[in-house]
RNA sequence: GGGAGCUUAGCUCAGCUGGUUCAGAGCGUCUGCCUUACAAGCAGAGGGUCGGGGGUUCGAAUCCCUCAGCUCCCACCA
């Protein structure tokens, strides 16, 4: 079949995406196959597709599609994470544009704006995905608050209250001024920043002394319930054990307390204690049943419990209390400090330590299974090294703060009676029930019940979601959990190790008693090719969609996978693409060369061309026993660089040459048709890393019926291994390339045909003899004995072979390089026969490597001799 | 402060349990070619004392120690 002219990726793509599409190639039903699944990192539905989705999700087809090759049922369920906080604030800045405030707006007002705004705008990547050639199974998309999912949710929620193990209660928690919700650890990013250490005098009470206390944070004097010193502290020694200090402008009397928390070396060994406003203090406060005074609003102003500097921000209130405090002859100094302050990871600003009254979940019995299980490889790390990231946290998990002030997300199922107390119930009707056997009043109403506020984090949906997406948390028992679940690959990146595959992890062992995934493919971070991370404010990273127009996704595709070896970042350039794409079009013109080929049907192979069949045989095998072996082991970029070469190399630069008939000239039907069966098993070997341009050739390469795929083609399986004739051929290849190279140096056009002499050995590989007489261009090979001064003499192994030049020869230059042949390997002999007469090695080293040395030996010694006889035929 | 990892050709990286001529690949570079599949190409070539130092071993890019540089993760020191 006839293909265009010129590769246009864009003219191929789209026409078979919508192909497979049509005919649901990618979807996927039980049936008696083994399965093999991946359910894919849900992206937000705020999202845009960015670089590190391109490697995510390329890498996540290649595994799919070989799987699908490979006879499995490949089962790749797409779906999209609903990201309870980000497309919260998006939707709230979306309002806020329109003139609209969040807090005009009631719960249900503010959602149906959200809903609308996903249905909208929402799912974006997942329609990029496609233009990828990303064979998800779209018939079974889902979204993280779909119904089945927020069902599975509530369930998976009061299972875990009424197992004890999620329970609410005033914590201090990392609080996001700017979202006003609580958050998680996970979602607290340290960072270094540049602030003062400020020394504030507290008056000691009933004196004119002072104490000197070193604090980062000064607005939170506000708060201070107490004045905390080492007992051992010599400085403090003399202080009364009932001393009290007056808090500088508040004016406060706070008790001054003992305690070895205190570390003496910094500032001046005094610290101030605001149980309200920081972890430490909160503990020293609980310890001492000090007061606790929260002097912030949920957005970070000041409220009026102390009646100072009410309602202003805190950053400003820093600022300003520095200056009163200066005023007030209370500032002793100030001085440059660094030190670590938290910020969310959403909204950018800094955190604020707050008590306040949360859910969490309790994690210590569910990390058990879970840790064993990857310390055990019953779940698989690549690479291993995110083992020890991994154990290491989970041998020091935390309780899970799982609550969220915000809307949208899945409102925690809690309803609390007008009484008091509180019921844990999937859906109203259930609470309802509960609430009345709960009061004993049967009369409760649904509308006397109050549901709390809070959303769940939206980790708590995704934790479930290889269980979630065959619908196996509401109906543990369907045919599709049961088939499809464990799932196999789980590719994503070691960003979220604990976000989410950890806590997976969990899920699956506490849902399914059993595993989520097999293995776990860690990517790398894409950078651009400097070493910089991509962002938006660099600028630096290219938009996948016009990388695509310009390249073709097989070109993309090819550039992500060449240089992404697991856990490593990717330095990507857009020079990758390009070389992506030049592969691309030599296969296209290799499929042109093969297709324009008139068949003899009379004519019988030549030897030429059965030797060139018969090498590639092999050499393919061997490249499939190779690619093989890169998989088992997700070498996925080695694998990709494999059949690069093989391709380029070996298929387009060797054997095609060798079996292209003359101009004008016609092919024998065997080795045409053999030439046909190598592009088509080339082309489903393939078919993982380039879908488009592999289906446009197989596609061509024979008469296809309507809805057949090289998707869903048989990966080609190696043929039996016969070592000699790729050690043969290799010599045959050494040959011709040194009469290329013969031709180069003499300035002798391809075109001219040479003879080729040589003196025949067992290194001579005389069956390729015509192989070499085309690849060459040799009008004949002849066998001699004796050496040809006047010829340009090359050495292949042991064998001496000569292109006779016609006085074309520089004798002092042949000279010359034979004699620094003949130092290398003398040179080289030298230290064979140094390990070979060292009686250690001999006896210690493995028969096999000792007996190398030998044939090392005796290789180097004919070789020797050849060159010495060579000099001397020159004199 | 604790932990993990990296350093091999100009660039990006392979090199799995120490041992085949092990010092590799791709890209780039240089030279010569518009040869009727492909200049998005073909033929050929050059390029590294495997970060420095020390050690173990018959043998080290590979194992151990140490120094230097880079990266990441974890951690409540005000």
């Amino acid at each position: 079949m006839q293909i265009a002219d010129k590769y246009i990726p864009a003219q191929i793509e789209t026409k078979w995406y919508d192909y497979w599409v049509s005919h649901r190639i990618f979807h996927s039903e039980p049936d008696e196959r083994q399965p093999y699944t991946i359910v894919i990192p849900p992206p937000n539905v705020t999202g845009m597709l960015h670089m590190g989705h391109m490697l995510n999700n390329t890498l996540q087809d290649v595994l799919v599609r070989r799987a699908r090759m490979s006879g499995r049922n490949a089962c790749w369920v797409p779906g999209m994470d609903h990201a309870s906080i980000a497309t919260e604030a998006k939707v709230v800045a979306l309002l806020h544009e329109k003139g609209i405030e969040k807090s005009s707006l009631t719960r249900e007002e503010f959602l149906r704006h959200a809903w609308e705004w996903k249905e909208k705008y929402g799912g974006v990547i997942l329609k990029q995905l496609r233009k990828l050639g990303a064979s998800c199974d779209w018939e079974r998309t889902c979204f993280t608050m779909d119904d089945i999912r927020t069902e599975g949710v509530m369930r998976v929620f009061c299972d875990l209250y009424e197992k004890g193990k999620i329970y609410r209660g005033v914590r201090m928690v990392n609080w996001d001024p700017a979202a006003k919700t609580a958050l998680s650890d996970e979602e607290v990013i340290f960072k270094e920043s540049h602030g003062k250490l400020y020394y504030l005098r507290y008056r000691i009470e009933g004196t004119e002394r002072f104490i000197i206390v070193a604090t980062t944070r000064p607005e939170t004097i506000l708060g201070d319930t107490a004045l905390c010193v080492n007992p051992n502290d010599e400085r403090y020694k003399e202080l009364p054990a009932d001393a009290r200090v007056i808090v500088p402008l508040v004016g406060r009397s706070i008790p001054v307390i003992r305690d070895e928390y205190v570390d003496i070396e910094f500032g001046t060994g005094a610290l101030k204690v605001t149980p309200a406003h920081d972890v430490n203090d909160y503990m020293l406060g609980e310890k001492y049943g000090l007061e606790s005074i929260d002097i912030f609003n949920d957005d970070g102003t000041i409220n009026d419990k102390v009646g100072l500097y009410v309602g202003m921000d805190r950053f400003e209130l820093r600022d300003r209390i520095e200056k009163d405090l200066a005023d007030a002859g209370l500032l002793e100094k100030t001085e440059a400090y660094t030190n670590n302050v938290g910020y969310s990871e959403r909204t950018g600003v800094a955190i604020e330590p707050k008590l306040s009254m949360q859910w969490f979940l309790s994690m210590k019995e569910l990390a058990q299974p879970a840790t064993r299980a990857v310390l055990e490889d019953a779940i698989r790390f690549v690479p291993e090294k995110y083992k020890n990231t991994y154990r290491h946290w989970m041998e020091n998990i935390k309780d899970w703060c799982i609550s969220r002030q915000l809307w949208w997300g899945q409102r925690i199922p809690a309803y609390y009676l007008p009484k008091g107390g509180f019921v844990v119930s999937p859906t109203p009707e259930e609470a309802l029930e509960k609430a009345r056997a709960k009061s004993g009043d049967a009369s409760l109403q649904l509308s006397d019940l109050r549901q709390d506020d809070d959303v769940l984090d939206t980790w708590f949906s995704s934790w479930l979601w290889p269980i979630s997406v065959f619908d196996g948390i509401r109906h543990p028992n369907n045919p599709e959990i049961n088939y499809y679940y464990p799932t196999d690959d789980l590719v994503t990146g070691p960003d979220i190790i604990f976000f989410w595959v950890a806590r997976m992890i969990m899920a699956g062992y506490e849902y399914r008693n059993e595993k989520p995934f097999g293995n776990v493919y860690f990517t790398g971070i894409v950078r651009d090719k400097i070493g910089r991370k991509m962002s938006k404010q660099l600028g630096n990273s290219p938009d996948p969609l016009d990388l695509i127009d310009k390249y073709g996704a097989d070109g993309v595709r090819i550039a992500m996978l060449m240089s992404s070896s697991a856990g490593n970042d990717v330095m990507f350039d857009e020079a990758l693409c390009e070389q992506g794409r030049n592969f691309g079009n030599k296969i296209w013109n290799a499929y042109r060369l093969v297709n324009g080929w008139t068949v003899d049907a009379a004519a019988a192979p030549s030897e030429n061309n059965r030797l060139a069949v018969e090498w590639f045989e092999q050499t393919l095998g061997k490249a499939l026993r190779e690619v093989d072996e890169d998989f088992k082991s997700y070498r996925i970029s080695e694998a990709c660089m494999t059949i690069y070469r093989l391709f380029w190399d070996e298929f387009s630069g060797l054997y095609l040459e060798m079996v292209k008939p003359a101009y004008g000239q016609a092919i024998d039907q065997r080795t045409f048709e053999a030439t046909r069966d190598f592009f088509d098993r080339l082309m489903r070997l393939l078919h993982p890393f380039m879908p488009f341009i592999t289906e446009e050739i197989w596609q061509a390469l024979a008469p296809r019926t309507d809805g057949e795929s090289i998707c869903v083609a048989p990966m080609p399986t190696a043929a039996p291994e016969d070592e000699r004739i790729l050690v043969r051929f290799e010599l045959a290849r050494e040959v011709i390339s040194s009469v290329r190279n013969i031709r180069n140096q003499k300035g002798l056009a391809q075109k001219e045909a040479l003879t080729l002499r040589v003196i025949d050995d067992a290194n001579y590989p005389s069956e390729y003899a015509p192989v070499m007489q085309k690849m060459a261009n040799l009008t004949a090979i002849e066998t001699v004995t004796e050496k040809d001064p006047t010829a340009a003499a090359f050495l292949v192994k042991t064998t001496q072979y000569f292109v006779p030049m016609s006085g074309k020869i520089d004798v002092e230059a042949e000279r010359k390089k034979l004699t620094d042949d003949l130092t290398y390997y003398e040179g080289f002999l030298a230290s064979v026969m140094k390990k070979l007469s060292n009686e250690r090695f001999v006896q210690s080293a493995p028969e096999k490597v000792v007996a190398n040395e030998r044939a090392k030996q005796a290789d180097a010694e004919a070789k020797i001799a050849a060159l010495k006889e060579q000099l001397q035929a020159m004199k």
